[in-house]
DNA sequence: TTGTAAGCGTTATCAG
DNA sequence: CTGATAACGCTTACAA
């Protein structure tokens, strides 16, 4: 039994045209009250949904928004790590307008399309920017700057970040402060080097380049840069880590080399992962509004689907530092 | 300009009708082998892709499939932690045959048309399974058997991990083992613990209902009830975690009460998150294949997609012990 | 405000 | 093996 009811059902139903059913139910203005009312009820009482297939035939539009999840920031499984918070707030932002993420491989043949589209931790020249920009869809990068007219960004406050953090570590005395970058193909990793370098010459203290180490996120680069850190001849009193990934793998390091982190070495992270609070000691770290991320890129993409010629505003998320027994003495 | 060649463009440049362009593309088996290759040229040569709307609306088949991720392993964004891994494998395996993944909201209204569904994390009594088997969705459940005839399974094999966490234990000597749950009402959480209660027995171990600890996988869950087995008369010397989550909370509620994880008190998790490489001590942890898992959800989807009447099979993914120091006595 | 009817780009049926 | 042609279910001018 039970074929799903189509609109010509309703329209029997109501005792009206298929027309009517469709500007009932789109909510355009130019049907009566009486009538758009006297639809729904239709359309309610038999469980009617409109088919998005024949939708997105007739109309050019899929309720879709494609998510696509790069690998710029390790391996892509591993950007879920990051992103998978931002990913599940714009699975929810979606939801509530109607309308459903769509999960992109990178080098995807892209057959399906969509009215928008979220792109986060893939390179501003990645040529996936280019192609979707070609195509007029709509595009919101999450820390990523889309080098294309109409693009809107959202993303972290990186160098308020690192300020943050060079700030606490200044208040509690420290002097010889190093930094492990992220990969510096990316806004966070570029920015949040910076900015270091800014605001150590801000606070009068002296930029070396060997307290300058080149990291990729990841916690081998983390460990393998902190090693070297605690080799030098003179080694730095505390460490920011572009990623939480690689200062947990710096604490690691530091108790390998008998030292103590937070008493002999402390360590600041970005991100504020989950296992950030779970380490030894518990990691003080700049931690992102992944959530906030998410519903300001999803409401973006939203817009920019439904309005495709309004401009794209940019949003900046304020981060917060959070202190905990790694940058404390006593740790 | 150019706006997207249709099936049109590619029968009047291969000089045939649009119904021997669909079937060539569609590689069905009545058309000759010269005929498709000149209208395969003709599409490359004019850029043509199928319009994903209109094959669905012909065709009743949208090459999506659904991925559910629910949050009976935490809060949505915990579990996409988990999951994360599993997601991107899926994504990565769909891709190959040219589906994609649609993300869904568990209380989503579910809009969109899909081929197959893939569930995560939800109970298994959640009735979206209901709705989509009544729908005739193939249905294939990652770690829940879906009490529904037709649905694929693909899980961890939980209780083996649970004996090798076991036997790795009392191997070192371990004769007071105790174990912090995961929520029982997932296959994860009850199959580790009804193991756990097996294996113990089978050990000539003695079963003690203070050596169960009632978790729900969640870092604060593991940290409590830690606190509460080191505050027993007889505390164990060594605790199996239902997550690595769990376990490294525990870890932190161990160096807390003076101890020293590994030595003192030795943990053993489950999943093998990045993090757990990289806690204080390195947490001995069952791994599973994140990856193994979402390819084989994934192919049993394509399965069922292409063929609805396929017997389903289930996959029980092995599991593998890895030794850290937190279950080393010089940890 | 509402109805009629022409697409939208495929697939599938049925002749030929 | 190939070609017409009728669906598929909806949106949207255009008329009324």
């Amino acid at each position: 039994m039970s074929a799903r009811p189509t609109i010509r059902d309703v329209a029997r139903e109501a005792g009206v045209s298929i027309a009517t059913v469709s500007r009932a139910l789109n909510a355009k203005d130019d049907v009566s009250v009486q009538t758009r009312e006297r639809v729904r009820a239709a359309a309610r009482e038999l469980g009617y949904a409109v088919d998005p297939a024949a939708r997105a035939l007739g109309a050019q539009r899929t309720q879709l928004v494609a998510v696509v999840v790069g690998d710029n920031a390790g391996p892509r499984d591993l950007s879920l790590i990051f992103f998978g918070k931002v990913l599940a707030a714009i699975s929810r932002r979606l939801g509530q307008s109607g309308y459903e993420p769509l999960l992109l491989s990178e080098r995807d043949d892209t057959t399906h399309r969509f009215d928008a589209a979220i792109v986060i931790g893939i390179d501003e020249d990645d040529p996936l920017i280019g192609d979707l920009a070609q195509r007029h869809v709509p595009l919101v990068g999450v820390d990523v700057r889309c080098p294309v007219p109409n693009a809107a960004f959202v993303g972290s406050d990186h160098p308020g970040g690192m300020r943050l953090a060079l700030a606490h570590l200044h208040a509690l005395g420290h002097r010889r402060i190093a930094h492990i970058t992220g990969a510096t193909n990316t806004k966070a990793g570029a920015e949040r080097l910076a900015e270091f370098r800014l605001e150590v010459e801000r606070l009068g203290l002296e930029l070396r380049d060997d307290y300058v180490r080149d990291g990729d996120f990841s916690s081998a680069s983390g460990y393998r840069e902190t090693a070297e850190l605690l080799a030098l001849a003179e080694p730095p009193t505390a460490i920011v880590a572009a990623s939480d990934l690689m200062a947990l793998a710096a604490l690691q390091a530091i108790w390998e080399s008998g030292r103590q982190p937070g008493r002999d070495v402390a360590v600041v992270g970005f991100d504020d992962l989950e296992a950030a609070a779970l380490a030894h000691p518990p990691l003080t770290t700049i931690r992102q509004d992944r959530q906030e991320l998410g519903m300001l890129a999803a409401t973006a993409a939203l817009e920019l689907a439904e309005q495709p010629d309004a401009t794209p505003r940019d949003a900046v998320v304020p981060v917060e530092l959070v202190v905990r027994a790694s940058t404390r003495r006593d740790g």
